[in-house]
DNA sequence: GACATCACG
DNA sequence: ACGTACGTGATGTCT
């Protein structure tokens, strides 16, 4: 028999494994119900119980609970075991009630023996199981189980975001652990140790070494028993550390001989209490669940089809009757939709719209969205909008494909749109702003957007309705698939729908997204966003819907001889290399190149591999062979060009504007983790600038036309600056404050030199040491940056923290900061959660403690530099200039100037970033002006 | 779609 | 023993 065949499917589900890995998973985004009870846990647990009844169809089952007193025989024998394991978090302890309650109304025994763990009983119970026929899987994310594994006692490791579960057998066990036989588990464990679960293991010996020794010897006594074999450390280690490697691999090991019942019976799976399901979702407020699992009859409304019978009375809600209509879809084996009835509104005729602006006139606020016939907000068409103001309630109001009678449709709603009393809400604004500007609409404030809501109170997250309605709404909608057909060549277009059609569609938008400001309104509200909120990230959507409408012009023949001129070059490159290697083969692959470097020319023996197992030959790597052949240099040099001509010289003409030519990119505001903007379609915040053939470039980026100029605007050393006020690092600041070059008054400081006498290399040493103070580097990091040994970094950096101490003290005060709080936030209050900043992994919490320092300092530039674009896009206005702001790139401003207007530009600009906000560091803005980008820096 | 690489601040 | 500086987006290869 080589598969294991059975009727009797047991799975005994390790309860607090599942429940600390579901409460870690939602660490990014909590889930808090109204009562302010943090329910992640209890969520997530029940996500993955219900996942196992309903892919894997157990006939039996039980959830096992380690007891409150924990394990006595494990405790006897090595003192500090699990003494030093982090307590378990006030969002785990007070779900663990709910979670009972929960698997009590799965009718699903619980099973908990004092002084035994978990682990302990559910091995004991997966052997008693096999002897009586049964599969047994054992549901955690734990590898101590891997010792456990047979071909009828499997693990289950449940899935997270959407990746399927994984169920190890021996075969899966000994690939994971690189040993010979699942009797080498426990050695394995006892070997390395599990600083989680304070098993100390041999010291220095980690998984690889591990591994690599039980293949060699077996078993961990006979390492002992050939010492002889070992050399070095891990020869000493082993002579002497006996003992500590008995223990550890005692302390791994999982015992099988618990007193437990086995009740066939009792375990048997059953259905669930449909009342006790009820009560226990409904105290949780959890409402997708229950619905999950009673399976209960699904009804919504569809009111469009309401006005095709022609009974539609628009606003005598009562008086509609409403079309009853059976959804059958489904999402992994469960009804998509909840009970509930929606009314849904096709508005079509003038006398309907008419009634409905009056109704919008009314309101205190009112969310909209638009429909349009594709994702360009320059030049897409407007098929219809939609509108909510109550949970439950929309309206939808088609537009004619005729783009004169749109905008007499649209003109009619002005009134709403232009309202400075009503707050319009949408997900997204900024795309519909640009879509209304089109129709000659400018929405006015004040508005809310749930996407930048969203990014503010929960930064990492996804931010897409859909994702958002899943969410806080456990509600799954109408996906746009559903009406226009998967992304690719043959998707369809809103625009040959029948309003009938996107109705509900477009409804359903406007009601989710008018229920998702409920529930994020109270959240902003709060001190720590408010202000962030409504004084600088809502105020700039609307600048950066100037600013992508604007564009920047560029110079397509520049860019097209220049592709001309790089094509030529790589073509002789190519040649070259190939003559060189002896042989033909894909320059651009990064794998071909490797084995042709190190395997087939053998230019270094020590090749460094990449995660993936092939051969690094990133620009670093390369630049450190650049003596070894000749072929090198040559690979640089067509690297390079081959990445300006295929990033920027050949795509960025074709990027132009069919209308008025000129590059429209897209400002992201809810993508980065630290506040800053992103750019993308085309990025324009990396066109080149450190190579000289990369510069180039910037020649083709000019002003719009023979009136303008281009001027860029910068902060200089913002983040410096920054650090210097958020620390209040004396020298530091003096240093500012005097004006002095940053850089050589660091190195004259760490040196010790007079200002004058301060070298080149000293200078760059210490604008390395700022910069890598900026990211919380190491020594290593600035050893390798500056090419010096370790000792000497050292020594520069404790040197560095000796000047500025106070920038030590703040940088350890940012870490104990997330360490305490959980975030860390920028001088507006931006915050960054840090959930790794108590991992076990050194690994994963270096990184965690890395961005603990740099988020502030990176997020609180991008709050600077965002009010900045505020207070110059509100002076300018007053001023009523004929410039326009174009660009942002983190540090730096780019407009298009009015020959007219240049000195009033300069003024304005320069005051408006210097002043946006008050520090004890001045902020100051250089600035150049040019006819192309390249001349203004 | 993952990965490696490289452009910017 | 581990890995090693923060934040992005676009491209080409390869599966």
């Amino acid at each position: 028999m080589l598969t294991p065949e059975t009727d009797k499917k047991l799975f005994l589900i390790d309860a607090y494994a599942i429940i600390f890995r579901a409460y870690f998973a939602f660490a990014k985004n909590p889930r808090i119900n109204s009562k302010g009870l943090n329910t992640s846990a209890a969520f997530g647990f029940t996500n993955s119980l219900i996942d196992v009844l309903k892919k894997e169809k157990p006939t039996h089952i039980a959830v096992v609970f380690d007891p409150p007193g924990g394990s006595v025989t494990r405790k006897e024998s090595y003192e500090a075991y699990k003494a030093h394991r982090n307590e378990t978090p006030e969002g785990i302890i007070t779900n663990i009630e709910p979670i009972k309650r929960i698997i009590d109304a799965f009718n699903i025994p619980i099973i908990e023996v004092e002084g035994y763990e978990a682990d302990d009983v559910i091995g004991t119970m997966s052997k008693m199981a096999e002897k009586a026929g049964y599969l047994t899987y054992m549901v955690t994310p734990d590898k101590d189980y891997g010792q456990l594994v047979t071909e009828r006692s499997l693990m289950y490791k449940p899935g997270r975001g959407g990746e399927p579960a994984q169920i190890w057998g021996p075969k899966e066990i000994c690939e994971k652990f690189e040993l010979d036989s699942v009797d080498q588990v426990i050695d394995y464990l006892g070997l390395m140790g599990d600083a989680s679960d304070n098993i100390p293991g041999m010291p220095g010996i980690g998984p690889k070494t591990a591994s690599k020794l039980l293949k060699e010897f077996g078993t961990m006594e006979n390492i002992f028993a050939h010492t002889d074999q070992l050399k070095g450390k891990q020869k000493e280690v082993f002579e002497t550390q006996q003992s500590l490697g008995l223990l550890s691999k005692e302390l791994a090991r999982i015992i099988t001989d618990v007193t437990v019942e086995f009740n066939e019976e009792q375990l048997e799976l059953n259905d669930p209490d449909p009342d006790k399901i009820r009560a226990v979702f409904a105290d949780l407020e959890f409402k997708g669940f229950t619905q999950k699992i009673l399976g209960e009859e699904l009804v919504v409304t569809a009111a469009g089809k309401v006005n095709e019978l022609g009974q539609l009375d628009l606003f005598g809600v009562n008086d509609v009757e409403q079309v009853e209509q059976k959804v059958t879809a489904e999402v992994s084996g469960f009804k998509t939709f909840e009970t509930e009835t929606t009314n849904y509104q096709l508005v079509q005729t003038p006398e309907e719209r008419k009634e409905l602006l009056d109704l919008l006139m009314q309101q205190k606020e009112v969310c909209f969205d638009t429909e349009t016939t594709g994702l360009d907000s320059l030049h897409a068409d407007m098929v219809g909008m939609s509108f909510s103001f109550k949970a439950g309630e929309a309206f939808y109001v088609p537009t004619p494909v005729n783009y004169e009678a749109a905008k007499a449709i649209v003109e009619e709603f002005r009134p709403f749109f232009e309202s400075g009393d009503i707050l319009k809400i949408a997900h997204n604004v900024k795309y519909d702003l640009k879509i209304l500007r089109r129709y000659n609409v400018r929405v006015a404030y004040p508005m809310f957007d749930t996407m930048i809501a969203h990014y503010l109170i929960s930064p990492e997250s996804k931010q897409g309705m859909d994702f958002l309605a899943e969410f806080y709404l456990q509600y799954k909608p109408i996906s746009i698939e559903t009406l226009i057909g998967k992304k690719g060549k043959n998707q369809g277009n809103m625009g040959d729908l029948a309003p009938e059609e996107i109705s509900d569609y477009a409804c359903e938008d406007a009601d989710i997204t008018f229920r998702l400001k409920q529930i994020f309104a109270p959240e902003i509200e709060k001190d720590h966003l408010k202000s962030l909120f409504y004084d600088m990230e809502m105020p700039l959507v609307e600048i950066l819907a100037d600013m992508e409408r604007e564009g920047i012009a560029i110079d397509s023949q520049f860019l097209k001889d220049y592709s001309n001129q790089l094509g030529n070059q790589l073509a002789e490159l190519e040649t070259g290399i190939k003559e060189m290697a002896g042989m033909d083969f894909n320059v651009d692959s990064p794998k071909q190149l490797g084995d042709v470097l190190f395997d087939h020319l053998k230019i270094s023996a020590k090749a460094k591999k990449t995660k993936t197992g092939q051969y690094a030959t990133s620009e670093d790597i390369l630049q450190s062979l650049v003596n070894a052949h000749p072929i090198i240099p040559k690979i640089l040099e067509y690297r390079e060009y081959k990445k300006l001509k295929s990033t920027y010289v050949d795509p960025l003409p074709t990027m132009k504007d069919a209308v008025d030519g000129r590059i429209h990119t897209q400002f992201m505001q809810t993508v980065t983790a630290t506040g800053r903007l992103s750019s993308n379609n085309p990025n324009l915040q990396n066109i080149p600038i450190r190579t000289e053939a990369g510069r180039e470039i910037r020649k083709s980026f000019v002003a719009k036309n023979g009136d303008y100029q281009l001027l860029a605007a910068d902060y200089s050393q913002i983040e410096l600056r920054i650090i210097a006020a958020l620390s209040e690092d004396k020298n530091m600041v003096a240093a500012f404050q005097s004006g002095e070059d940053i850089h050589a008054a660091t190195a004259s400081k760490v040196y010790g030199v007079a200002l004058k006498d301060v070298s080149r290399e000293q200078r760059s040493a210490a604008k390395a040491v700022n910069f890598g103070i900026i990211y919380g580097q190491s020594a290593f990091g600035l050893s390798q940056n500056l090419g010096i040994s370790r000792t000497e970094a050292k020594q520069i950096i404790d040197s560095y923290f000796e000047q500025y101490s106070t920038v030590k003290t703040y940088m350890d005060g940012a870490i104990a900061q997330a360490r305490e709080k959980g975030y860390v936030e920028t001088i507006y209050k931006r915050r960054r959660y840090l959930p790794d900043i108590n991992s076990a992994n050194a690994v994963v919490r270096g990184f965690a403690e890395r961005n603990a320092i740099n988020a502030p300092i990176q997020g609180s530039a991008a709050d600077v530099i965002k009010l900045a674009m505020i207070a110059v896009y509100r002076e300018m206005k007053k001023a009523g200039v004929k410039s326009r702001l174009i660009l942002q790139v983190h540090d730096e401003l780019v407009f298009d100037i009015h020959k007219d207007e240049v000195e009033l530009m300069k003024n304005l600009i320069k005051n408006a970033m210097e002043s946006a906000v008050n520090l004890i560091v001045p902020m100051k803005a250089e600035m150049e002006l040019g006819n192309n980008w390249l001349e203004a820096h």
